[in-house]
RNA sequence: GGCCUCAUGGCGGAAUUGGUAGACGCAAAGGACUUAAAAUCCUUUGGGAUUUAUUCCCGUCCCGGUUCGAGUCCGGGUGAGGCCA
């Protein structure tokens, strides 16, 4: 090594090394205890971006350090590779989509290699690689044959100009992002995965999966949304005779306000408003519109209250003579309960404005413990008793629930229900780039599997994307098939998988990744579960259940959980600029001139606004390439872990990446100063050694004591602190006799050793250098030397009613009547104690002494 | 509106089980080196008082409580964030 830190030369060699010499390959090994760490596996989208480095960083400080303890580990990469913005690209770009992916794979993995990360890359695979979706297909009859699997109407945003399908995202403000169409809601026969029937052991295993952070599960359950109501069938009064012949059962979680019902509400999608349109036409165009609105429970809950009167009545069970009007109303959701509902507004806010705006009747039947009176302003949602309510009137809501659930059984009108939020999960996607669905439709209705010697199939590239509509559906040919037993015509299934189901099994696939079977039987039971999963906050929810979902619909062996732990990193953040236009700048357009900021490019001056969360269409980001090339990946990969506790946000800086680059620069030096010292192992092994040597050594191992524990606690911005503590008292501690450089030379190669998960190139660089058997990356992790841990004497501090007053510097276990005798001899204390009288005198041997005095 | 999390110097943040609050870094100020600057090194850095040192007072969002002792535990409030409405 030069005397100059130098990242643009040793990390591209440490690169190749480790590349050469398969350091990070991985295979099992039955005697050795595992370890499976796993990052969220990058979209290809074009180029990494810092979330990216400080996610992969974590991950590889663990792996490493893991592999340093002397586990087995796995620590896999891949590409979530299929997705709608490659088939964006590929209509702006004049580019296939799959090219598209390919490239960008391409340049992601020559960037994240850049970061010296420990990976094995044998294991790497694209999810839209034909070999990993043929796997998926497989998976998906199996699931199908299961009954796991299921098609039914469902609704989805249709474009009509487009004549396509819209994803959620667009959607933007109720119209079509590209044809600013207004978007219609349409029923479509669509692919489901039945997750519901999994809603309660999803639910239950949250409660041992003690790896997970609390938020994250709390967010699952209420996702999954477990509640007991009841169902309640209302007779119809009406002025048709066919439509009194029936009931509508309506759904509510609060059934103990059912003298409080004042109306009924029916989702626009209730199959009770088709034949309402049949006998009464005016309303057609009045459910139409509501039909068009986009139903979700978001903008449900933004959407203004609307209602129809259908001028039907349902009966009220319990009072003679009372009947509820029955509304059509927008915020009803087909798909949860029932479908429909009873109202009572005193009671829900949403029912209560629902009602202001009708001028239904509102009658409270719940009072506040405090007994004030409903005033009509508000709903009450609060606790208390049943009032206005025959039977219920006294009990507590709890009980009234209860009780009117019994009733209701007794006379056979309703019955107790267990509810989910949860949703089954739809998996068609009306889109080219997915892995394709292998079903085919046969001309006689008959739905038939895709014989699994015919699999994969592969998606077709002679496609046109620029035609309106899906390009599968589109193809001349490829949907065009015949029944592989009868020979009859038969077209293909022209949906694609939702991306979310390649991204549920991959972690699975990682195991083993060139088997002919989605996976092997082996290497899952020596890697399941994942010890340690890394990622954003942002698939809390959906990516983890559906994983979780999957794991347990596959019916592994003993694996019940798919991730041990879980961690969510927080995000980078930066500042934004913008121009005197208001455009968003680049921070790298920026210079400071004096007091001023201006943007390079233009002159202009700009403004600096508030840091957030690094995003393209704010122009607040940093590139992860430049940064490498200027300050390289160590510096890079050190700033990423030290700023911040890796769960919260970062903030990046231009000072942060400098002091990371000078702290690497400062190890080097030191290195190299004492280059040819570490090789004097004569010296290393003098047994003999000074008081001030192991006073030195003390603070080394506690700094290694710190860093380990830190690691393992993943507070990887402390064990930073303590490298830095280390680095100090190395550069503090002067050499004054011969026994002096033996503990210099031990805590120099401590220090190589734990510097190598953050900052790999530089500790190999250093190792190789100076010890140069082998590659650091295979050596051990230290141990600290207990006796180090364990002091000969302590400092107990000195304290009077609580408040210090001094401290002494004692042996190790003394006991408290010495304690007692020392302190007398404190200049404060005595004071005190000639003046006071002592009430009580607290010790904790080896750290302190309280009096009590008066 | 419900549920949850959080609140510590100028800033990012440390602080096993309640036991020295502010580790470590950044920024800032002063000094050394230099013709000068950068870099580097040294010193100081929560606020205040004074007799300037083994000194005292205040201090972890606010109010109250438990305790010999509270950043940490409990109750109430304020503010910020997240998820679900």
């Amino acid at each position: 090594m030069s005397a100059k830190y130098n990242p643009r030369a040793i990390e591209p060699k440490w690169q190749k090394f480790w590349k050469d010499q398969n350091t990070f390959r991985s295979e099992i090994k039955s005697d050795k205890k595992k370890y499976y760490v796993l990052e969220m596996f990058p979209y290809p989208s074009g180029k990494i971006h810092m979330g990216h480095v400080r996610n992969y960083t974590l991950g590889d400080v663990l792996a490493r350090f893991k592999r340093a303890q002397g586990y087995n580990v796995l620590h896999p990469m891949g590409w979530d590779a299929f997705g709608l913005p490659a088939e964006n690209a590929a209509l702006e770009n004049n580019i296939s989509p799959k090219k598209w992916t390919y490239e960008n794979i391409s340049t992601m993995r020559n960037q994240l290699k850049s970061m010296g990360l420990s990976i094995d890359w044998d294991r790497e695979f694209a999810t839209c690689d034909k070999s990993y979706y043929h796997q998926q297909q497989k998976l998906f009859l199996k699931f199908f044959r299961d009954k796991l699997i299921y098609k039914k109407e469902s609704l989805v945003n249709w474009d009509p100009v487009e004549n396509t399908v819209l994803a959620n995202e667009q959607v933007i403000d109720g119209k079509g992002w590209r044809s600013g169409a207004d978007v219609e809601q349409k029923k479509l026969s669509q692919w489901f995965f039945k997750i519901t029937e999994y809603g309660d052991k999803l639910l239950g295993s949250l409660e041992e999966m003690n790896g997970w952070p609390e938020k994250v599960k709390a967010m699952q359950k209420n996702w999954i949304g477990k509640s007991y109501g009841c169902e309640v069938d209302f007779e119809i009064v009406s002025d048709h005779d066919d439509l009194n012949q029936e009931k509508i059962s309506i759904f509510t979680t609060r059934p103990d306000t059912i003298f409080g019902a004042t109306f009924c509400a029916l989702s626009p999608f209730h199959p009770l408003v088709d034949r309402l349109i049949e006998k009464n036409i005016s309303m057609k165009n009045d459910i139409k519109k509501m039909r068009s609105q986009k139903i979700s429970e978001e903008s449900i809950s933004k959407n203004e209250k609307q209602g129809l009167n259908t001028q039907l009545f349902i009966k009220h069970p319990f009072i003679e003579g009372k009947n509820l009007p029955v509304y059509v109303a927008n915020f009803i959701l087909m798909d949860y309960g029932s479908g429909a509902i009873y109202g009572c507004p005193a009671h829900d806010q949403r029912d209560f404005d629902f009602a202001i705006k009708y001028n239904i009747e509102i009658i409270p039947v719940i009072e506040a413990p405090n007994k004030s009176k409903f005033k009509f302003d508000e709903a009450y949602v609060g606790s208390g008793k049943l009032i206005n309510s025959q039977f219920l009137n006294g009990l507590s809501i709890e009980d009234a629930k209860n009780e009117v659930i019994s009733k209701l059984e007794g006379i056979k009108i309703g019955r107790r229900t267990t509810n989910y939020r949860l949703r089954d999960w739809g998996i068609s996607r009306q889109r080219y780039w997915g892995c394709p669905i292998p079903i085919m439709y046969r001309e006689d209705g008959k739905v038939i599997e895709v014989p699994e010697n015919e699999l994969p199939l592969e998606l077709p590239e002679d496609i046109d994307l620029s035609l309106p509509g899906n390009p599968l559906d589109n193809h001349p040919t490829w949907k065009h098939t015949n029944c592989p037993e009868t020979g009859m015509k038969a077209t293909r299934e022209t949906d694609t998988l939702d991306t979310f189901v390649d991204s549920a099994w991959y972690f699975l696939r990682f195991c083993s990744p060139e088997c002919n079977e989605p996976f092997g039987q082996t290497e899952i039971d020596y890697w399941m579960p994942v010890d340690q999963y890394i990622g954003g906050v942002e698939h809390a929810i959906l990516h983890l259940l559906y994983s979780r979902f999957l794991t347990k619909a596959l019916k592994i062996n003993k694996i019940n959980e798919p991730f041990e732990s879980l961690f969510t990193q927080g995000m980078v953040c930066h500042h934004t600029f913008q121009n005197q236009s208001g455009s968003w700048v680049y921070p790298d357009d920026v210079k400071e001139e004096k007091t001023k900021l201006i943007q390079i490019s233009t002159d202009e001056l700009v403004t600096q606004g508030p840091i957030e969360s690094m995003s393209k269409s704010k122009k607040n980001v940093v590139d992860p390439e430049s940064i490498i090339k200027s300050y390289g990946a160590d510096a890079a990969r050190w700033f990423m872990l030290s700023d911040s506790p890796p769960e919260k946000d970062i903030n990046w800086s231009d000072s942060g990446i400098k002091g990371a680059w000078k702290i690497c620069q400062k190890i080097s030096g030191i290195i190299n100063e004492n280059q040819s010292l570490i090789q004097n192992e004569e010296v290393e092994n003098i047994k003999d050694l000074s008081s001030n040597a192991n006073e030195f050594l003390r603070s080394v191992h506690q700094c290694l004591d710190g860093i380990t524990k830190s690691i393992d606690r993943f507070q990887m911005n402390v064990a930073i602190a303590k490298i830095y503590e280390m680095v100090n008292s190395i550069l503090r501690f002067k050499i004054t006799e011969e026994s002096d450089k033996s503990a210099l030379i031990q805590s120099l190669k401590i220090l190589i050793r734990v510097m190598e998960p953050m900052i790999p190139h530089l500790a190999e660089e250093c190792w190789a250098m100076t010890c140069g058997d082998g590659l650091l990356s295979n050596q051990p992790w230290p141990t600290v030397n207990d006796k180090f841990l364990i002091n000969e004497s302590v400092i107990i501090v000195v304290q009077v009613n609580g408040k210090k007053r001094g401290e002494l510097k004692v042996e190790k276990d003394i006991n408290k009547k010495e304690v007692l005798m020392m302190i007398k001899n404190i200049e404060n204390v005595k004071k005190i104690l000639v003046e006071s009288k002592i009430i009580k005198e607290i010790f904790v041997p080896n750290k302190i002494i309280n009096i009590v005095v008066k």
